[in-house]
DNA sequence: GCAATGACTGGAG
DNA sequence: CCTCCAGCCATTG
C-alpha cells in the first residue's frame, strides 16, 4: 500500500493502534510493538506515545499501560491525576498507580482487533 | 559516530 | 504481584 508517508511513520502507526482500543480496555506498550511487527523496540512505543499529546484527534495514550498494569506514563500527561481520571471515566478502576483487574481488561490488538 | 536515556519486556528468585 | 538483571532500539546530545 501506498505509504512512505515520512520517518514519522512508526509514529502514526503506534498512535492509530492506540485509537483502535476500545473504551474501558486497556493494552501494553509491548502488544503494541508486537503488532506493529517490532516488540523489541516496546520502548520506542512509549517514546511514540510521548508525541501523543502533540497529535491529532488526541491518542487515548492512558489505556497504554506497561505489563504489569501500572500506570507508569502518568507522569507525562498534563498532569499526573489526568491518567486515572480518564481511565475512572471509563470504568476502570485504578489502585496505587496500578489498574484493578487489569488481566481482565487487558485488550490484544492482534487478538480482539483484526 | 559513540554514549547516554527511556511512558519496556521476559526470565528467575 | 514484587524485585533484580540483561537485552533491545529509536532519539538526542
Amino acid at each position: 500500500m501506498p505509504v512512505k508517508t515520512d520517518k514519522d511513520n512508526f509514529f502514526q502507526k503506534v498512535f492509530s493502534v492506540a485509537r483502535k482500543i476500545p473504551r474501558g480496555r486497556v493494552t501494553t506498550y509491548g502488544a503494541i510493538a508486537e503488532y506493529l511487527g517490532a516488540k523489541s523496540s516496546s520502548r520506542m512505543v512509549g517514546w511514540a506515545m510521548n508525541a501523543s499529546g502533540t497529535q491529532f484527534p488526541p491518542v487515548p495514550a492512558h489505556r497504554v499501560l506497561n505489563r504489569n498494569g501500572q500506570l507508569t506514563g502518568k507522569h507525562h500527561f498534563a498532569y499526573p491525576e489526568q491518567m486515572e481520571e480518564l481511565l475512572a471515566a471509563e470504568g476502570v478502576e485504578v489502585f496505587n498507580n496500578t489498574v484493578k483487574d487489569f488481566k481482565a481488561l487487558y485488550w490484544e490488538p492482534n487478538t480482539e482487533l483484526l
